[in-house]
DNA sequence: CACCTGACTGGACATGTGTCCAAACTAGAG
DNA sequence: CTCTAGTTTGGACACATGTCCAGTCAGGTG
């Protein structure tokens, strides 16, 4: 909440503007604890934090906004970023995935709500999408490369079929098809599938 | 349109009301076609059909409701079920996602309309949501099988991984992250990953 | 201390979604 | 031909979304 991060959802904000949206966040995340993502109205977090639904609107493009702009700093946050363990680049893989996915279960009402707002159409959301994105397969990325020889490239075609892999289950997981718990299993065992072969 | 196929929205309809339902799942996808999935309403759609919009809600639980249905039929049509084609099991993976990619392209209104719609809570979609996921599954499950042992149970570990790269694939082309002509290929090669390993 | 710029506010507006119900209609049975 | 069961209808309702704008307020400047 108090985050060194500027990641702003919009640019050029002066310090008064960026406490409204720090305010309006906080007051976001609160509300969206409170009563979950349905329950949630621009105007409800509005009156949470303490602002007018018009101020709001300023900073906020939609309610989609909200949740990509608290899902990315959730994503984000410097204690979401913990380096892959492992020797192989199966083990790192599957560490980078069982810790992504504990850290989306930490907050179970954000990814029911995100996985909606992300297909929204909403430019701030194409924006924050397209970040979203870039940090899985930058994670991905990491993981696979090997300690001894950082920058080879890894092959691409195994990194798409992750990232399609990991958008999937997210996806399952936002449809309520599998639990964030399975998500983990499954992604576990299929990265020994992709890596491994058949 | 004229179908055989007996998958009503809602069971146990007489004469009468099936027929209202199929004047109003052609208008649904006329008005699809002709003005988007943004721009459409359950209420053009029933004027569309020559209907009340009262009686449109009697059959359709919600817009949601009524894309997931088009697509499901769209997907289930007899026109769509081809026997996946080649001699190895990644040559029928890959003419089966080729040729599924290929009917959701036949309508790319409908596709970009049925991603979010499929994340619904509406029961209904939930119900469909069911319906199109064993789908896909019946199909990854059939090009897997080798044609001298055809009970012999595919690996559902892979199975497993197919089904996650898919709906990462559908996700991302519903995002507009890809063309549906990006993830036939994107999918071709994940196939190849997949099975062959590395 | 008065001013002025720019953030904030209140409240109306247009539109969409889905629900509800009493009244009207229609097709088939008798 | 009439009755009736069941479908369809018109229209209002409650609520959410996002936009807009004229007016108010506060904090820094001169």
């Amino acid at each position: 909440m108090s985050s060194q991060v500027f990641e702003t959802p919009r640019q050029g904000l002066n310090p008064r503007q960026a406490e409204t949206v720090e305010k309006l966040l906080a007051a976001g995340l609160e509300e969206l604890r409170a009563v979950g993502h349905e329950a949630l109205t621009v105007r409800t977090v509005a009156t949470r934090a303490g602002v007018s639904p018009a101020t709001a609107y300023t900073y906020l493009a939609s309610k989609n906004h909200l949740f990509a702009e608290l899902f990315w700093r959730h994503l984000a946050a410097p204690e979401a970023r913990i380096a892959p363990q492992g020797a192989s680049a199966v083990e790192r893989l599957q560490s980078t995935v069982r810790a992504l996915t504990s850290r989306i279960v930490e907050e179970p009402e954000l990814a029911a709500a995100v996985t909606p707002a992300l297909l929204s159409t909403d430019p701030d959301v194409a924006r924050l999408r397209l970040r979203i994105g870039g940090e899985f397969l930058a994670r991905f990325e990491a993981a696979l490369a090997e300690p001894d020889q950082p920058d080879r490239p890894a092959d691409p075609a195994v990194l798409e079929v992750l990232v399609l892999t990991w958008s999937g289950a997210l996806l399952q997981a936002g449809m309520g098809l599998l639990t964030y718990d399975q998500i983990a299993e499954r992604l576990a065992s299929a990265v020994d599938v992709i890596l491994r072969g058949n």
